[in-house]
DNA sequence: GCCTTGATCAACTGATGTGTTGAATATAGG
DNA sequence: CCTATATTCAACACATCAGTTGATCAAGGC
């Protein structure tokens, strides 16, 4: 389940704020309730309860259900895919910057 | 020169729209000016400049002068300090994940 | 049943983003 | 010089985002 150019604009989105950033380090070391996320945080637990579903919208985090908990888990593929769509662009970047590198190379043999 | 939270801010903004892509795009197969780069897209060239613009702001993209163009050229480092932001989050998640996957076998050796 | 706790929904505000049009700047080229 | 080309600036409209407060829903514990 490839993204396609919408989940693409919420997944990178969702990664364009400082708070989600953060809720998502916390969520690398392990699930955590709503309450806990919002915690280490100076504004509201609606305003994070939101940030969360941005996140869960965009695919970034999965949530499960534990009584009236919804604890939160991180989708390392989702990340994964983020990064493959990146690096499809970074790596034919620096492919091409070396066939230059190595085009400059040879003139310069051939001039002495 | 790693990114701050702002610039992460700007860069993964910056990715979060379909137009910044398609240029990401069409960039990682060489340089282009703002006209080469408007010419496939449906909306204005002041619109153009302007995503230009942003790609810039957050690093993404670097621009030279060549007489009255201003060619632009895609930043690779720049794409791999985002990889590397991700990655470290995904890999942990991962490495969790399997420190789990290997208690839950240890359980189920005992259990036998 | 009833109150508490965990979480979400709804409505509103202020800030920011994305597009437009029209004007301005700067370099190229005859 | 003068005009055409490449690009940007300025001002505006409209939509979306991030935060707030107040109300609501749903599950637990007694």
């Amino acid at each position: 389940m490839a993204f396609d150019e919408e989940a693409l604009d919420r997944a990178f989105l969702a990664l364009a704020d400082p708070v989600r950033r953060a809720l998502i380090a916390r969520l690398s070391r392990g699930p955590a309730t709503v309450n806990e996320l919002a915690e280490p945080f100076p504004i509201t637990l609606q305003a994070i309860s939101r940030h969360i579903s941005v996140l869960e919208a965009a695919g970034l985090i999965t949530r499960t259900r534990d009584g009236q908990r919804r604890p939160c888990h991180l989708a390392p593929s989702a990340l994964e895919q983020l990064t493959s769509w990146i690096d499809q662009y970074r790596l034919e970047t620096e492919r091409r910057f070396r066939r230059i590198d190595a085009l400059l190379d040879t003139v310069k043999e051939q001039d002495q």
